[in-house]
DNA sequence: CAATTTCTTAACCTTCACTTAACCCCTGCT
DNA sequence: AGCAGGGGTTAAGTGAAGGTTAAGAAATTG
C-alpha cells in the first residue's frame, strides 16, 4: 500500500526537494506553507504521517500538533526543526510529537523515519477481529462465530475501517476516504451500505453493532441492550 | 506513575552510569549484561521502554527485538549503536524498533526519549477526569463512576471544556467559542445547553455541579452544600 | 454480449439535535 | 412596591441528519 504524507513547511525551495525525493521513492506527498491551511488539510485527509515545521507563519507547528491531538488523531507525528535544544524536544513530546528530526538532516534519514512511523500505525495484522468477528485481509473474507458474511468490495473497506477503530467513533469523512479516497460519490451512497452492513450482522445474529453517533459518523461495538 | 525501564547493555561502566542517572529521575531501571539474560528479564517483567543496545554478546540487540515482537509484544524498544549508518537504521527499524540513539549521547537526550516512548504506550487512553467524572476523548463516551452520560456533539463540548478548566470558571465568552467557533447563535442557546449537562450530571447522582459565577460564566467543581 | 452482481441515485419517511421564544424566579435598585 | 435584568426551565418548531427502499446505471463475470 502507499504510504501517504502531508508536510507542513513555509521553505518553499526544502519543501520542493522533499516533495519531489518522496514522491520517486513513491510515497504520495501533499504540501501546506502555513499552519492553518496544515491543519485544514488534516482534518479533510487521512495522511499516515504527518512532517511539521516548528516555525510556520499564521499557525507554528507545536499549536497545529496540539490541535491535532485535542480532536483525538493520533496519527503520527513528525517535527522538524532548525532548533536542537533539549528544551525543544521536550516541548515537541509533550504536544504530542512522535520523532523530530534537526534540520539540516539527510533526506534519507527523513525517508527512514516516515517508513518506521507509518509502520507502527498500520501494523501488519493479516486478521482483524472484534469480539467473534474476523475480517481475513488477504482473502477479503469475513466470519462471525464460523458464519461467512456476504461482503462487497465497498462494505468490505468499510468493515474494515469500522474494526481497525472498532469502538471508537469515526466521523462519516473518515469512513468516506477509506472507502473512495479523493474521488468520492455526490449522494447518500454511504448509509446505504451502512445499512447493508448491519443487515449483514442482523443476518449472523452478530453481538455487534453499528451505532450511530448523530452529528459525527459510526461505531462498532458491542450491543448494548 | 513511575516508568520501568530495561537497560541491555555489555559495557558495564556506561550502563552505571546510565542506571544510576535515570534512577534519581525518578526512572527505575533494571539491567541485563546480554541478550539472553535481557530475553528473559523482558519475558518476567512489564517494562515500560527498553533500551537496547546493538552489540551484545550471546544475542544481539537486533535479534533480541525480532524475538520480542515476534511474541506479540509491543513494549515500545529505543536502539543504543555505535553506527549511524542507514542501513542499521533501517535494518533497526524493520526488526520493530520505535526509537534509535546513536553512541555517544547526552544522557538528558535519552531522558527525553524514553519519556516520550513511556507516553506514546499509556498516551492511549486520552481521557479528561474530574471526580469520578470520565471523559473518553477517543471514545466519545462520558461515565461518571461506570455509568454512562447520554452526551450530544454540542454537550460534549461544553463538558471537555468545563472539564479541562475544571475548578476554574471559564467565562461565557469562551464557552462559546469552545462549542461554535466564530459562527455564533444569537440566543439564548448556551444556556439551554448547560441546561442539559445538568440534568445529565443530577441523572448519575454525580457529586459535581455546574455552579453559575454571575456575571461571568460557569465553573465545574465538586458539590458544595 | 448477455447475465448477474454491485453501486449510485433519488424519493420518502423518521428521528434527533439545536434554536427559539415564552415564561418563571430571584435579586437588586430606585 | 414595582420593575428591570440575569439566569433557569420548558416545550414547540424547524431543519438537518439518518434510515429505508427501489430502480436504473455501471461494472464484473462467464
Amino acid at each position: 500500500m502507499t504510504i501517504s504524507v502531508l508536510l507542513v513547511e513555509d521553505d518553499i525551495d526544502l519543501a520542493a526537494t522533499v516533495v519531489d525525493y518522496l514522491e520517486i521513492e513513491g510515497i504520495s506527498c501533499d504540501h501546506a506553507a502555513n499552519g492553518v491551511q496544515g491543519l485544514s488539510l488534516i482534518d479533510n485527509n487521512d495522511y499516515h504521517v504527518i512532517l511539521l515545521d516548528i516555525n510556520l507563519p499564521r499557525l507554528d507547528g507545536l499549536s497545529v500538533c496540539q490541535k491535532v491531538r485535542a480532536s483525538s488523531d493520533d496519527t503520527p507525528i513528525l517535527m522538524l526543526t532548525a532548533r536542537d535544544s533539549l528544551k525543544d524536544k521536550v516541548a515537541g513530546f509533550d504536544a504530542g510529537t512522535d520523532d523530530y528530526l534537526v534540520k539540516p538532516f539527510e533526506i534519507e534519514e527523513l525517508l527512514v523515519r516516515i517508513i518506521a512511523l507509518s509502520k507502527r500505525r498500520s501494523g501488519q495484522a493479516t486478521s482483524l477481529n472484534v469480539g467473534n468477528l474476523a475480517l481475513q485481509l488477504k482473502a477479503r473474507t469475513a466470519t462471525y462465530a464460523g458464519e461467512s458474511l456476504k461482503l462487497t468490495p465497498i462494505t468490505f473497506k468499510l468493515l474494515e475501517k469500522l474494526m481497525r477503530e472498532a469502538t471508537k467513533p469515526v466521523t462519516r469523512n473518515k469512513l468516506m476516504l477509506a472507502v473512495w479516497g479523493e474521488d468520492q460519490p455526490d449522494s447518500n451512497s454511504l448509509k446505504v451500505h451502512i445499512h447493508h452492513l448491519r443487515k449483514q450482522l442482523d443476518k449472523v445474529n452478530a453481538n455487534l453493532s453499528i451505532d450511530t453517533e448523530a452529528g459525527f459518523g459510526f461505531v462498532l461495538r458491542k450491543k448494548s441492550p
